[in-house]
DNA sequence: TATGAATGAGTGTTCATTCAT
DNA sequence: CATGAATGAACACTCATTCAT
């Protein structure tokens, strides 16, 4: 990254996993899940940019080289905090309307993920907010770069419902599943970046209008 | 003789405008122009977070005191950039086609928008890349909170041709205008967020089509 | 990795007290202890105005950044001088008399502290330097204002002495205690700021000849 | 002092005073002039340590550059603000009492003069921080050293009056004229250091309760 | 005379990282 | 496992001084 390392430091690939084989008690790894929460919402509140990794562990309540022990290195803390962002993230559910057991049809399924996009919105707005902070890094960061994978499934797991959308009939058989599922999550991304945040609700309510009539049109 | 710590700086007049006022020659706002475009480009390269005053000047071709000349804070220099990227950046044009002289109607002129927003993510992707960074960086700095109004003019510019459009005919009548605007804000947002940058152009497209249809619906 | 800029700084926790609390082993203590004296003899030298943080550390033989460990700012390391030089300073005695093991009357007392103000102007003229520069510096920094303090405990300690002598029939009965320290206090002070150091001697010699006699007066 | 010159620069003599005789004209003057005032005031507010040659020029109202146009290099100007202060701060009478024309005494100058260092205290304690100042300056710039000379002129200034008085039958014949105005300034240069101001004028008159006794006992 | 512009050499402070214990 | 101590390499910012105009 932007500075270089100590002269003595071993390879990238040597030192960003040095300890991790030895971690993994249940109290390690019970500390690694906590730094990696208190990292994801340090992001969140001060960005990437303004991450402090002293910050993190008196969030955690440990000391700075105890942080060292189980990341060596800041980039390495920004790896975990991606990957554990990945599919979590896309996939997790709004709550389940009370009674609603049955299984959902596709389109059921889409009304539920623009649904889910308002309640994550409102509920965790800071998880969009990581994700971007993370993207924007990625630019500069082969270290964190990963999180691009985080598209990857996400767009697998939006065109998993299109598709079966498609066989099931509710859309029409032409529609570009891989394509649409772009465009989503192209709003996706944007909509947290809107100077307004009260208007975030009925912009997913007229996106939606579109993505429903459009994937149906004869 | 001796210099005097940061903290207990703050002397006689009002750091902020200290040299702001002075700068009149020809030569001063060139040289202004000049450092605002190269943090410009370098927060494209590197982000806000990893914007180094040092850098700036260097790539200027001066010394990093006399950055501190025209920006007295890096904080204002920031400002800067993100008040010469308003209005400029929304509306800035994708080359006229040839002998395209004649006035546009309100439907040309969203597709030229489109068109000039695949255009400008292909010849100037810094621009979206900037835009966003402050965006981002706006959330907790409100020297460049500034930026946000960006998204004020934008969505009056685009306001603006809709209504002409609904005016004309061309669009519905009963479109939500503001409503329709935010929306494509948020997919311009998104865009150039997208982990695979060779599938931009094919998603307007599509998002354009939605737009068009969904405007134009009886 | 990035750094981020100063201002933005003020993370977490208290900047203030970031590391003071964790400092407890004796190896700590004594670098305190170490840099503590090598503030006061460079303020000696250079003057407070004169005082850089680098030679600090560098007398000491410590990184630029240890210092910063143990005091997290300027301020701090001279508040810790001025706290330091508090009570030890003005009580410090004059090399007993041989074989004048005795205890002393208040008289005798007063002539020891004249004797020792002559011994230290000798011996450690530098002391009544720092004290003077911190106190000329209180003026404008409240962090080490508290150097005032020893204003307070310095007259207790005269006035002490004096209210004894007055008590053992040594001083006159109406002599004005409080103001009379006050007195002893303003030679004291302007003392070493005489231009011509080889008349200090003389100069306490006459001033203890006044009071002696003013304060045995009839 | 503490910083090395620019490589170029010329010798220290002939730096200081380079423009110094072309600046004649009544304007020069009354910059020069007002330069100073503006210095000498700035150093009792911030000190010697905390004087920025910047906040001199903006006091006064002109460029930076200008400012060294007149006073070619800090130093130099510290040198007139201790020039200037000599002689003149010293004699700097108190407001003569109404009707007093007549010729006064000694006893009745020493009188005046006690007078006078209460009432200056009052009207002007900047004076006395600025000496003070600039005495712990000189101690290591060889530049301002000259404001020792202060001591000088004041000792002798002192010295006249008593002899005078000794001559008149008012002070006793032995009195050693030099060491007791030695004794006197060493108090006066206190007394402004003095944490609790407002017990300067009731210290001056104890003082000078100590002093007339002492000089006049037989 | 006066000034806008420019700069070299600091200056205190920050922070990720290392290491002995 | 955990921590107190230590550090190198920045980093934004300051200031006296110079120079062309």
């Amino acid at each position: 990254m932007e500075k270089m390392p100590p002269p003595e430091a071993a390879s990238e690939a040597d030192r960003t996993w040095r300890h991790a084989p030895s971690i993994r008690t249940a109290q390690g790894d019970e500390r690694r899940r906590a730094l990696i929460q208190a990292t994801y919402h340090l992001i969140a509140e001060k960005g990437v940019g303004g991450l402090r990794i002293h910050d993190v562990a008196t969030r955690v309540g440990v000391n700075n080289a105890t942080l060292h022990y189980y990341f060596p290195t800041k980039d390495s803390l920004l790896q975990a905090v991606s990957e554990q962002l990945g599919y979590e993230f896309i996939t997790s559910p709004a709550p389940a309307a009370p009674g609603e057991t049955a299984e959902r049809t596709a389109r059921e399924k889409m009304q539920d993920y623009f649904k889910s996009l308002a309640y994550q919105l409102h509920t965790a707005p800071e998880r969009f907010v990581v994700i971007n902070e993370l993207f924007l890094a990625a630019r500069r960061d082969e270290q964190i770069a990963r999180v691009l994978e985080v598209d990857t499934q996400w767009q697998a797991y939006l065109s998993a419902i299109l598709t079966e959308g498609v066989q099931q009939g509710h859309f029409r058989p032409d529609l570009d599943v891989a394509q649409t599922a772009l465009t989503i999550i192209a709003f996706c991304k944007g909509l947290p970046l809107l100077a307004t945040p009260d208007r975030q609700e009925s912009t997913i309510a007229q996106f939606a209008e579109w993505f429903f009539t459009m994937a149906s049109l004869a």
